[in-house]
DNA sequence: GTGAAAGCGCTAACAA
DNA sequence: TTGTTAGCGCTTTCAC
C-alpha cells in the first residue's frame, strides 16, 4: 500500500503534524527537520492522499466537465485545452458525455456534486436553466459552455452565435449569392443565435427573407448531421427559384448538403455556394474544400480553464454553522463573466466564386 | 451548503449510522424508518459526499485515463465509450492528455494515484515499462491501451498491430500493387507492429522488401501527421522505380502523402494506391475517398470499460496492518488479460483499382 | 519549532 | 432494529 504521513512520522520519530507541515513548506518547521522529512518521503515514494485532504479542506482540486459528445472535435478540442491548462495549477478534470440526453446530464451534475468538484463546466443539452439549480444550491460555481440560457445569468464562455451566423451569411452575400438558405440546427441557443445572425445579415443587405429558405435539421442535427443535412438540402433544392447560397448549422450537415447538390448534377460554388460551421480538421482535403466558421475551440478551452481556476477558490465554505438554514441565500459571489470568443471565417473553394483567395 | 447525513439524523431524531444504512438499503433497517429517511433526504436534496465515503472504503469509484491526445478521434472515441460504459456502474472518469510527453505522463500517473483512482487506463508515450512501477507499488490495477511494452505483462486492450499492418498490405497486394512502401510511425509499439505486419504480408507473397520502401514519419508522426506524410511521401516518390502502393501509419499521414502524389501529377490509385489507418470520420468525402483500417475505437473503449470495472473491485486492501513492510510483494492479483480488437478493412477509391466495390 | 486534540463526512464492527 | 465506538488520512487550531 501507499505510504502515509504516519509512516514517515514513525520512521523519523516525529508527529504527523510536523510531517504535514514540512511537506507543505509551512514556515515554522526547522530546516533540518524539513530535509529529513522530504528525504524519507522521496524514499517511500510518498504521495499525499488527496481524498483525505479534500475531506478536510473542502476543496477537491477537481473540475467537472459535461459535454454532449466527447467525440465531436469541437468539444474534444475544448476538453483537451481545459485539461492542459488546469494541469499546471494542480487541478484534475472529470469528464462525462451526456449523449445529448437531458436526463443523463442532470444525473451527471448530481454525480459531480457528490464528488465535491470545485467547479462544473457544462455544455448543456437542457431546454431550460432548471438543471442549474442543484449546482446553485450546493454553491458550486459553474460555467456554461457554448450553449446559453436566456433566463439564467451564469458564467458563459463560447461564441456569439449571432456573430457566427452573420459572418457566414455576409460572406455568402459578398460572393454574390442573393437567395441564401439556412440549415437550422437543433433546439439549443447556438442554433437560435446562428439563425438570428443569418436573418440580420440578410436584413442589412435588403435581401428578403424567404420563409422556405430555412430548413430544419431536426433533433439529430448534431450527431447525425450528415444525413440530416442531405435530407434538408434536398428539400431546399426542390424550390424554384433554387437557392444560390447555403449556410449550414455545422460542417457535417454541410457535407450532407454537398452530397445532395452534387448528386443533382449541380456545381459548388457555381450553382450554389456552401458554408458550414466548426471548421473540421480536414476540410482542405474534401472533394470540394469546405468554407467554414472556426469557433476557436482551443481559445474557448483556455478561457474556461482560466475562469474555472479563478472560481475554484471561491467556493463559499462559511455559513454552515451559523444558522440551521438549509436553503442557501442566493448571493452570487462574483458578477457573471460572459466571454465571447470571436469566430473566424475560413473561406475555401465551396464558396469562392471569384477566384480570389 | 450541501445536506449531510447528520442533518437528516438530527431532523428525524435518529443516529447517523441508521441514516447511512437506510440510504444504502441495508437489510436491518425498519421499513418505516427507511421511508422517513429517504423522504427527508429527497426534501433536502441530499447527495452523499463521495469523498468521505472513499476515504473510509478505500474505493474512489473513479477510473483514470491518460491518452496522448484527446483531440485525436481514436482516443476521443475510446474516451467517450469508456465514459458511457462505466457510468451505469457508478464510476466517474478522470481524463488527462499527456501531449505525447513522457514526463507529463509520469506526473499524471502520480497525480491519479494521489487521487486514489481505482484503475488507471493508459495509452503510454513512454519508451519503457518503467513508468508502470508507481502503479504496481501502489497496487493500483492498470490497463494498457493501444500501446504495449515488450517487457511488461500488463492488461492490454487494443489492436493486434501486426494484423493491422498485414491487413492493409495484403489489400494493396490484392489490388495488384507489387512495389509497396510504408510510412512508418513514431517509436511506440503500434508503429513497430504495423511495420512487422507489412513485412510479413510482403514475405507471404514473395515480394522482396526494398529497404528504401520504409520511410520514417519522425517523432511528430502523430500530431503533425499530414506534414510528415507529405515530406516522407516526396522522398519515396523520388525513387525509381516508383512504389505503386503505400501503406501509411495513420490517416493524416495518408492525406499528406496524397497531397504529394497529386502535386506531382500522378493518379491515385492508378499510379499509386494509398491506404491509411484510423478510418477518420469523413474519409468518404475526401477528394479521393481514403481506404483505411478501422481500429474499432468504440469496441476498444467498451472492453476497457468492462475490464476496468471488474478490476476496480480487486484492489487489495489487506496487508497494511499485518507487518510493517512498506514495499508490497508483487503477487499480481489476476492473470493478465490481453484483448485484441480485430481491425477492419474499409476499402475506398484510393486503393480500388479494379472497379470492384 | 513541535505536537496534542479535534474534526472533515462517512462506514465497519460490535453492542444494546 | 437501532446506536455506540472507532477510524479512514489529512489539516487546523492552539498549547507547549
Amino acid at each position: 500500500m501507499a505510504a502515509r504521513m504516519k509512516d514517515i512520522a514513525v520512521d523519523l520519530g516525529l508527529s504527523v503534524v510536523t510531517v504535514s507541515k514540512a511537506l507543505r513548506d509551512h514556515p515554522d518547521i526547522g530546516e533540518a527537520t524539513r530535509r529529513r522529512v522530504l528525504e524519507r518521503a522521496t524514499e517511500l515514494g510518498y504521495q499525499p492522499n488527496l481524498t483525505a485532504r479534500s475531506l478536510v479542506t473542502g476543496q477537491s482540486w477537481t473540475i467537472g466537465l459535461i459535454v454532449p459528445d466527447l467525440l465531436h472535435p469541437f468539444f474534444a478540442g475544448i476538453a483537451k485545452a481545459i485539461s492542459g491548462d488546469i494541469r499546471p495549477h494542480g487541478y484534475g478534470l472529470l469528464i462525462s458525455s451526456s449523449d445529448e440526453d437531458a436526463e443523463v446530464e442532470r444525473q451527471q451534475i448530481r454525480h459531480l456534486l457528490a464528488r465535491q468538484v470545485d467547479v462544473i463546466v457544462l455544455a448543456s443539452t437542457q431546454a431550460t436553466a432548471d438543471g442549474l439549480r442543484d449546482m446553485a444550491e450546493q454553491r458550486t460555481p459553474h460555467i456554461l459552455l457554448d450553449r446559453r440560457f436566456a433566463d439564467a445569468d451564469a458564467h458563459f464562455v463560447g461564441n456569439d452565435d449571432e456573430a457566427v451566423g452573420a459572418l457566414a451569411t455576409r460572406h455568402l452575400i459578398a460572393q454574390g449569392c442573393r437567395r441564401i438558405a439556412h440549415l437550422r440546427g437543433p433546439a439549443v441557443s447556438t442554433a437560435a443565435g446562428r439563425l438570428a445572425g443569418y436573418r440580420q445579415a440578410l436584413a442589412e443587405h435588403g435581401l428578403p427573407p424567404a420563409p422556405g429558405h430555412v430548413a430544419d435539421l431536426g433533433p439529430s442535427g448534431d450527431h447525425r448531421g450528415e444525413e440530416a443535412g442531405y435530407a434538408a438540402a434536398r428539400r431546399l433544392l426542390a424550390m424554384s427559384p433554387r437557392p444560390d447560397g447555403l449556410f449550414c448549422y455545422n460542417d457535417p450537415s454541410a457535407l450532407g448538403a454537398m452530397r445532395a447538390v452534387l448528386e443533382m448534377g449541380l456545381s459548388i460554388p457555381g450553382d450554389i455556394a456552401i458554408i458550414g460551421c466548426g471548421n473540421l480538421s480536414y476540410a482542405d482535403f474534401l472533394r470540394i474544400p469546405l468554407s467554414s466558421i472556426d469557433q476557436g475551440a482551443k481559445a474557448i478551452g483556455q478561457r474556461v480553464a482560466d475562469l474555472a481556476v479563478s472560481l475554484a477558490g471561491t467556493r463559499n465554505l462559511v455559513g454552515r454553522n451559523l444558522v440551521g438554514g438549509n436553503l442557501p441565500d442566493r448571493n452570487l459571489p462574483a458578477p457573471c463573466h460572459v466571454d465571447f470568443i470571436p469566430p473566424r471565417l475560413v473561406a475555401r473553394a465551396s464558396t469562392l466564386r471569384f477566384n480570389e483567395e
